[in-house]
DNA sequence: CATCGATTTAAACAAGTGTTTAAAATGAGT
DNA sequence: ACTCATTTTAAACACTTGTTTAAATCGATG
């Protein structure tokens, strides 16, 4: 004890020149992270794949990070903002009829959520935390999910003429969310039956469109005239 | 090496007496295998813990079954068949008409997966193993899941006036899904996102109609005249 | 060059996992 | 009572995990 060394919580003589890459180890600690994090959740990774990865001695994560559990944590707090913020928020927001953005708001968590390339990766990340909870959930729900839960909620009240906290318009939202979430949450059960089954972009794309149609069905015919 | 006993598949000289409980022991070892399975996956379960509730000695899993997946293996048979051919194959081929039958599977669906009493605990194990597949999953899909799907398929068919294998039967089948298999599997999520709401009976029985109604809308809707 | 804090390294540690081993106990058939 | 296959047991094994340690290296400052 009292080694005069903090690790995980270092002076922070970071920044000493150029803006850019400092403390290039940590930097690159953080990317081997996310990406294996979001490959295989973080149980099923290991600390020795993440040094491997970053060409970093096994016991940098401790030094840098105190813990697997900071490093995670810091992994997911920057791509929570992403998800809920860059990417999912400005199509939930944008000023169209309110059908339109719906079908725009399936049309991008259907990509993202099913998607396997670079702009996925933070979704994937969500998506296993989704399956198998830390204890980061909390915090990850509060950046990335209730914001635009709530907006959804309001975008769905407004299709119904119902209040956003109404009993029925979060039943819906449900029932979206849960046609959305099939397709990543269940895909080990949907490739076994159908197997025929490509993701490709365009078959997305016509998921995204029934979900949209299957849904709007019910909101229109559900709708109190105001 | 050929120690002269052969683990896993002794010979056999079970049911000496009366029909019942032959080998006690390794009855209790599926039973208590069955319940701390159903309760935590198979990966985050011990074979400590099982041999424990046992009260069976370290080795008697190794032994009877031969390794811990072979334990597995046989308890997920044996629920399999009691998910796909007792609880809802019934349901699904009672005769009815169509949209009644829709409503009521869905019902027995949301009651079995969210349930947490002694007779969900099939359904547990298949949750499990749909969030975090096994080398079993293959096999639990054919004898539990794929039979229900064909149904459902049949079911929503018959509802919309297309065929079971269309596109747009399938993807009813999965929107249908994907709106019950919202609660039991993104729970976590939902306890966050709505933590007032309590999974009573009754509570699931409401969502369960409303399931049923969002669905039928589309289907009401889409149904192509004969 | 010497100094001293920050970083990196190799090695070990402690805890947990599934599995195996060889001996002990069991119990029915002779 | 003895035999012998079956079952149970305690102990250890082999392996992986996250973490820690103490020494070595680095890098700017005096």
């Amino acid at each position: 004890m009292a080694t005069g060394v903090q690790p995980g919580q270092h002076t922070g003589a970071r920044s000493t020149a150029k803006g850019g890459a400092a403390d290039p180890k940590r930097a690159r600690l953080l990317e081997a992270a996310a990406e294996i994090f979001a490959e295989r959740g973080y149980y099923a990774t290991t600390v020795r794949d993440i040094s491997k990865r970053a060409d970093a001695n096994i016991a940098a994560v401790n030094y840098h990070f105190g813990d697997k559990l900071g490093l995670y944590t810091e992994v997911l707090r920057t791509n929570a903002r992403s998800v809920g913020q860059d990417t999912i928020r400005p199509v939930l927001e944008q000023a169209a009829a309110p059908q339109d953005v719906l079908r725009k708001v399936i049309h991008a968590l259907i990509q993202r959520m099913c998607g396997s390339g670079h702009a996925s990766l933070p979704f994937r990340l969500m998506r296993h935390e989704l399956m198998r909870p830390t204890p980061v959930l909390s915090q990850v729900v509060d950046e990335a999910m209730r914001p635009n839960y709530d907006r959804m909620r309001a975008l769905v009240g407004a299709l119904l003429g119902l209040p956003p906290d109404h009993e029925t318009t979060r039943l819906c939202v449900h029932s979206i969310m849960g046609q959305v979430l099939f397709y990543p949450l269940a895909s080990p059960l949907l490739a076994r039956l159908w197997p025929q089954l490509k993701l490709t972009p365009q078959r997305l794309d016509r998921i995204a469109d029934h979900i949209a149609d299957f849904s709007v069905a019910y909101l229109q015919a559900a709708r109190v005239r105001s």
